[in-house]
DNA sequence: CTTGACTCTCCCGTCGCTGGAGGGTGTATA
DNA sequence: TATACACCCTCCAGCGACGGGAGAGTCAAG
């Protein structure tokens, strides 16, 4: 029988630590002395915190660990629990693996053009979104206005409101001098009947990589450089069309009102 | 200017974790009512959002991230945070790796054997310790009582008492029938000055691959076995002769004792 | 009898939020 | 105009695995 101060000396864990492990009931002292309160252990329960020990770093929580050391457990289920923590713990991996590229890409942004980058792109996990949208080849992006009127004016006739910020589908791969085909879209929810021009559909939930302009459009074409070089360089892929999304719109249409502001955001999956 | 709900929605950050960042000083609303107390944020505040956001998935602390917004910070500034985080990220990854491969090791173990193994092993820092030693050849592991006592002797004849639990160096790399190198050590503090026989040397730090044997020395081989396959399972290196510590020495030097515990220790490195 | 090492319990802080209680505010509808 | 109902506020607690420190009791050696 020894002391706390001992086992925590022959174990190499803060004496701190242990009363925690006994609070949390993971290694109870084999007894208490009744008067001082003095914690006693056996040389014998320096298996039992190996064993704590050595499941902490599977990366078990340490109530599962009490659970563990409870229930006499089989190879069967324990084979199950490592499993699990095998998925997760590739998930970690490759998350900090993720960090890492995003740091390095930081890096050499800087390095190359000796300044912090005015677009700061982020990653954001989109649910499904219903949409009612209009879908047409105009001849240049800044003349989709009649197309918005459109859709406005379906909405407003069938009494549906949009709830959220409204935003134009880009559906060219490829950069177009003329001739864009592009869908302006407005979330909705409930029901609503289309038309010949207003189609009604579900974008599927997505990843998607997002980068913000303030105002006017006649420089947006510098959000989209760096978003794509951002999306290349951290090794993502661009799985769908892209989405302009109108946050602030312009008063009356504007081409060039400085207070819009304007979020791209490409769909993208880890290449 | 937008309440906290439309602001919340148009950048996908709760509401909650809005009202953390005004709190922390992270992303104040350009105004606050008087008398509601309502916060009102500007459309171009989604820009700091989001570099908020950026920074954070850098592996910034909201504290760090809040200066990095307050300060004008230079170029020059922010590729020395940006290194530190590298470093940070790598270290990170490494870690992780590595309970991924511990966890494989376990699934292995129990894959091959069908039952967990009694020995769990545990990598532990160990610091430099500075030891009084006799080192000699013996026939056998089980007759180093002889140095023992020499080094008892010396140490009771001039006052020193040991400070932590003793051991035994094996400096043998491979197996031997006959003839064991070995070196029994007594770590302790203060100065002692050495004799022909008994030696005062410090044992560098290093990380420890260590399992414990419970009972006699005769089943200790097992937990050699174990550690020793452990330790090439896991992708390390064993760096220096291995250590057999007696956490609870055996009543009299018996070989047998089924209560003594010793914790068997490799340095070791990452191969 | 003191000194100093050891032990106890209890409470606070970590980090980045989330959840809930309890109460005020703003607007659309009946 | 009354009333829903959504929205907003502040304050407090909790997460996980401890570490730090206060204030008080315990134990062995000199």
């Amino acid at each position: 029988m020894i002391r706390i101060g001992d086992f925590s000396k022959l174990s190499r864990i803060s004496v701190k630590t242990l009363r925690y492990y006994d609070e949390m009931g993971l290694l109870k002292p084999v007894s208490v002395d009744r008067f001082t309160g003095y914690r006693l252990y056996e040389y014998s329960q320096l298996s039992v915190l190996n064993r704590i020990l050595a499941l902490k770093e599977l990366g078990f929580l340490l109530e599962e660990i009490g659970r563990l050391l409870d229930d006499g457990l089989s190879v069967e289920q324990m084979r199950g629990m490592l499993k699990l923590r095998e998925t997760e713990a590739r998930q970690r991996v490759r998350e900090e693996a993720e960090r890492l590229e995003r740091i390095e890409s930081w890096l050499r942004q800087i390095e190359q053009e000796k300044i912090m980058s005015k677009y700061d792109v982020v990653i954001k996990k989109a649910e499904a979104v219903k949409v009612a949208s209009v879908r047409d080849v105009v001849p240049l992006p800044s003349e989709q206005g009649g197309l918005w009127g459109e859709l406005e004016g379906y909405l407003a006739m069938n009494r549906v409101r949009p709830k959220d910020a409204c935003f134009t589908l880009y559906h060219d791969d490829e950069f177009k001098e003329r001739d864009w085909d592009l869908e302006v879209c407005e979330p909705i929810e409930g029901d609503l009947k289309e038309s010949t021009r207003v189609k009604v559909r579900t974008l599927p939930a997505a990843s998607l990589a997002c980068t913000l302009h303030n105002g006017s459009f006649t420089t947006i074409g510098e959000a989209y450089n760096a978003l794509g070089k951002w999306i290349t360089d951290n090794g993502y892929r661009i799985t769908g069309p892209c989405r302009e999304v109108y946050l602030k719109p312009a008063k009356n249409g504007s081409q060039t009102d400085p207070e819009t502001v304007t979020e791209i955001q490409f769909p993208v999956e880890k290449a």
